[in-house]
DNA sequence: TCAAAATTCGAGTGAGTACTCGAATTTTAT
DNA sequence: ATAAAATTCGAGTACTCACTCGAATTTTGA
């Protein structure tokens, strides 16, 4: 009858630090992921990063790539993952544009996000499934949006929802690798209000 | 007076089977690093699958990045860059669609730059040039397209030929990272032509 | 207070990394 | 034919990697 639901003889929970420790060491590997990607950070770095052991960071996250799930759930906890607009009277295109530049201005967000994704798709990398489903979550929650919009004859005619929601998404990402690689020739929020504008119809 | 331009005491050209060889390196690398991307890749897995000791391949190929290099440029003079359609009679719309077509067939073209391009936003990462360049290069071109089509009044209106490009390319890669993910979901070349059908007038 | 549990870390371990060196072998121009 | 250059590779270098082990230290509930 002990506080946990397994009757183990003696079991104690973490210290009162523990959970601000697990935090840094999350604010660490964000950092170094997003700069290095999965493969080319390491854990030393982010031990160095948090100033702590390699060895104390692993009795947190046994493994890397428990480390790595752990940062992009915790990512997604913090930022929202675009599916649950805080405001239900928010327009699509304003949550959107809202949310891209709320992403331009976080630094290290757009990279952790890029970078890991696109490494996601190569052989027994961790984060695949976490991308694979955050995509089909994506796909359906603005598919979803765009059918309610169709239903209320705003979608422009010969738009399927579905495709458009793919559509959305592509674009978001592949604008943001390029807004990577050349912030100053690439304007995020405007290439994806230029689309949502030609699929939306006003008022 | 020797055949290369610098007057060197003494020089000698590759024996004939090297440039074979240097392809067939090539084409292990193109492998490599599109199932593991740059970093996960090693010199070693290259060379195991050319069937050569890695330091032979060194030999082709001094440094790891050089081979990178290599690879990307190479990738780009078979397969073309989406730059110059071999018709110029060809629609913008039918030489998209085609080209997408194509990259589907080939295993491990789309892999490849998906994985390289955003792995090249990563500290130090020696494609970064490369896909910066390759990015500002298909923004001019396909801008030019996109003009063109304006001055022919097919562009619809209060679209920016230079915004519909970079769209259109940001959304061809993100659709391919989907596409890489989860290919049922997918539709890539459906997903450009809605686009391209979008913004560009029929007729 | 005090013992059990949680946390910390130094010191490894074994595997893998890109890359070097030197020498043997193969090709080729003369 | 022969010598020089191109190619091959075994062996090794110095390093990094994720991860383990065992023991010391700190925190905590009772």
């Amino acid at each position: 009858m002990t506080t946990n639901e397994a009757s183990r003889p003696s079991r104690r929970g973490p210290y009162a630090k523990s959970t601000e420790r697990r935090q840094a060491i999350l604010v660490a590997a964000h950092a170094v992921f997003a700069a290095h990607g999965y493969r080319g950070g390491s854990l030393q770095d982010v031990a160095d990063h948090v100033g702590m052991s390699q060895t104390s960071l692993l009795h947190y996250f046994p493994t890397k790539s428990d480390l790595l799930l752990a940062v992009l759930d915790w990512r997604d906890s913090i930022s929202g993952d675009g599916t649950t607009p805080p405001d239900p009277e928010e327009t699509l295109i304003d949550a959107v544009i809202r949310q891209a530049r709320f992403n331009e201005e976080i630094p290290g967000v757009i990279e952790l996000y890029t970078v890991l994704c696109a490494e996601s798709v190569t052989d027994g990398h961790p984060g695949r499934e976490f991308f694979t489903e955050r995509f089909d979550r994506l796909r359906r929650s603005y598919a979803q949006r765009f059918t309610q919009l169709a239903q209320e004859g705003r979608l422009r005619p010969g738009v399927q929802p579905e495709a458009a929601a793919a559509s959305l998404i592509a674009l978001w990402d592949g604008i943001q690798t390029q807004w990577l690689l050349s912030p100053k020739s690439v304007d995020m929020a405007g290439c994806l209000r230029g689309y949502l504008e030609l699929v939306v119809l006003p008022e």
